[in-house]
DNA sequence: CCGCCTCGAGTTCT
DNA sequence: CTCGAGGCGG
């Protein structure tokens, strides 16, 4: 008899999966992670290995997808399209292998890798040397017809190049690159559209377009994988990657980036190492197909269920996920803007719990529609950044509340500006204590005064024990006051008192230091609206002095190149405050430097490039080399443009480096940018 | 007035 | 990294 728990659960999982499989097949608009998809078919799978008597017809174990849509014209497939059993680890690939070894007798085999493109897959008939007709893979037996779609391919051959059989099909994945993907969703953000949430979700869309023309105009691509059948075919291919080399032959895409390998070592040493730069690729991939080469063992190993037992996929970890939005916090930041962000339940995404991400504004939540409560799409930007991608709505229970800004600052309940056609809300109350200790955190921090040993805990400390008032205060710190200070948090977190010491008279030392920092530092670090560190540089230079500066009127100030009458209102307000003047003086009694050091004539030999630094270097850090170019004459951007002349590509480079070979940019390595500063003179 | 390009400001996690 | 917004050229 069934256990009737298992039962329950089995039943369960079934409707889970035939909804989600629905949404991901049918709609294209999964809600669930892949990752999660997953876990649910392998729970279901076990249960039904641990209770046959409970496997049904019906069960998704036992199909590979949904039923098509309507709208398309439906194709069979003679050969049905298979789906792939998972693994998730190098145990799991490992016992695959011995799986597979064992109904081989013990002999041994060499294997294929292919990175999974996460597309979608398609089946493309040619008869004559022509192509006739194209489809999805539907379910696995029955397609939707979409040869007009796939036509406007142009990696797709109409016509085969050399002998070919009178009839077969090629199976392959259809995707958008990144870079296409961004050039998509910026198209659909200006029309006003609803934006795609990855590239996988737009390749689908994009391919089963009805209107041909629309699909044309989407920058699509395949890589075809494998050949589904073949009639009055001589002297066919006996391996899969001999039949990757015939494919190639008659003018198919062929992933460049597969290898045949001869140990099960190998192929976990590929997965693992494409797991690591799997974020180089131009495309998404999630993960690495394994297949048994030979297909002659192919066809002895056979077919379980619906996964063929002569092929894995080793998928990685997800980068998406799901989970709940808790609540909707808000940080004030130094100028006074309320910064809204995502409290979330905590979440795996690609190996890191996240449990915050930021919101930007109260316009970009509601655009997103996203509601407190709500269960959210979570990923990380870039692989790094979280992001709130967007709500499920179809998990809403009712109970879910929008998010509005409050009337008041929540640190000081001051009652918030928000200026019409400006995105971010503000508390006007400059003495807030939420921007005190931002701006003092400012004013501390690396490109500012950078003062080591001051973090946010002493910041906080300070202005709390009301030691520090305003920035210039700092200066007028006693060794005695500091020490009484760090050793009260040192009795919390049971440090000695030589430590104590130590730390306190590090940070009077960095104190002092930091009177002497270049003029562009200090402007910098003031923390006047509108002015970063790039500004700082062309003001300081300009001017010379900070008195010399806030003399300036505003007719002064727009004369300098990219000072516009934005800037130079906020400079001047800011010179104009009674309040900041004081600051100033008391900057100046303390000893800080608030002229420019007179520079030596720089030399010139990189005159007129652009630099963009990107991964990691080993000799430089990156605001390292960017000043060294930088007085070498050239400049130092974060963005590729046109105008770039090089990218210095250092260990694991991001899109950055995609971007540049797609503008003409020329990428440097390493050690042919230390050539390039050889040869205009700088000894290394 | 629009479409670049740059800069500023705020951000997560280890 | 991302988004907003300022500056500026066409």
């Amino acid at each position: 008899m069934a256990d009737p728990v298992a039962r329950d659960r089995v039943e369960w999982l079934r409707e889970q999966i035939n909804y989600h499989n629905y949404r991901y097949h049918v709609l294209d608009s999964p809600e669930i992670s892949d990752a999660q998809f997953d876990a649910l078919m392998q729970e279901l799978r076990t249960l039904e290995a641990q209770h046959p008597e409970l496997v049904t017809p019906e069960s998704p174990t036992q199909r590979v997808g949904a039923a098509p849509v309507e709208a398309f014209g439906v194709i069979d497939h003679p050969v049905p399209l298979l789906s792939l059993g998972n693994v998730f680890n190098r145990e799991e690939l490992l016992a695959w292998h011995r799986r597979v070894t064992g109904l081989l007798d013990g002999r041994a085999f060499d294997m294929v890798c292919e990175l999974k493109m996460d597309g979608l897959a398609v089946a493309l008939v040619y008869e004559g040397g022509r192509l006739a007709t194209g489809a999805t893979r539907g379910d696995g037996y029955h397609g939707e017809e979409i040869t007009q779609n796939l036509r406007t391919i142009k990696s797709i051959p109409l016509v085969i190049q050399g002998a070919a059989p009178r009839r077969f099909e090629v199976r392959g994945e259809v995707f958008l690159t990144k870079a296409g993907f961004e050039q998509l969703n910026q198209e659909r953000a200006r029309q006003g559209l609803p934006l795609y949430a990855n590239p996988r979700n737009s390749g689908a869309g994009s391919v089963r377009q009805l209107d041909p023309r629309i699909t044309a105009a989407r920058p699509l691509d395949i890589f075809v994988y494998a050949l589904g059948w073949a009639e009055d075919g001589a002297g066919m291919p006996a391996t899969h990657w001999e039949t990757l080399g015939f494919l190639k032959d008659l003018g198919f895409r062929v992933n460049p980036l597969s290898v045949r390998l001869g140990s099960i070592e190998e192929v976990a040493s590929f997965c693992e190492e494409w797991v690591e730069r799997r974020h180089t690729l131009p495309y998404e991939a999630d993960g690495v197909v394994v297949k048994v080469d030979n297909l002659g063992y192919q066809q002895q190993l056979g077919v379980v269920g619906r996964e063929p037992r002569w092929a894995v996929a080793y998928k990685f970890p997800a980068i998406q996920g799901t989970t709940r939005l808790l609540d909707i916090g808000i940080n004030v930041g130094r100028t006074g803007s309320l910064n809204p962000y995502a409290i979330l339940k905590p979440v795996q995404v690609s190996g890191v719990t996240i449990r915050h991400a930021a919101l930007h504004n109260e316009e970009d939540i509601l655009r997103k529609d996203i509601r407190i409560g709500d269960v959210v799409i979570v990923q990380r930007a870039g692989e790094v950044i979280p992001e709130v991608v967007g709500p499920v709505v179809s998990r809403r229970t009712g109970q879910e509340r929008e998010f509005r800004l409050p009337e008041g600052c929540p640190v000081c309940e001051t009652p918030i500006l928000r200026p019409a056609g400006e995105a971010m809300a503000r508390c006007p109350n400059r003495a807030c204590p939420a921007q005190g200790l931002e701006l003092l955190k400012h004013f501390v921090s690396r490109g500012a005064m950078d003062i080591e040993g001051m973090g946010q805990a002493l910041c906080a400390a300070l202005l709390e024990r009301g030691l520090v008032k305003d920035v210039a205060d700092i200066y007028y710190l006693t060794a005695e006051q500091l020490e009484a200070l760090v050793m009260g948090q040192n009795k919390r977190t049971g440090n000695d008192i030589a430590v104590g010491q130590k730390r306190a008279g590090n940070a009077i030392s960095a104190i002092e230091q930091s009177k002497a920092r270049p003029l562009a530092s200090i402007l910098f670090a003031l923390g006047i609206r509108h002015v970063g560190g790039e500004t700082a540089e062309l003001l300081a230079q300009r001017f010379g002095s900070l008195a010399a500066l806030a003399a300036a009127s505003e007719a002064d100030l727009m004369q300098v190149e990219g000072i516009g009458p934005k800037v130079a209102a906020s400079i001047a307000a800011y010179f104009s405050d009674e309040e900041n003047l004081r600051i100033v003086e008391k900057l100046r009694q303390a000893g800080v430097a608030l002229e420019a050091a007179p520079t030596a004539p720089r030399a010139t030999p990189l005159q007129g490039l652009e630099f963009v630094f990107t991964g990691r270097l080993e000799r430089f850090t990156r605001t390292g080399a960017e000043s060294l170019v930088k007085e070498l004459g050239a400049n130092a951007s974060s963005n590729v443009t046109r105008k770039t002349s090089y990218v210095v590509a250092g260990e694991e480079p991001g899109s950055k480096a995609d971007r540049a070979r797609q503008l003409g940019a020329k990428v440097l390595s390493e050690e042919e940018f230390l050539h390039l500063l050889e040869e205009a003179g700088v000894k290394g």
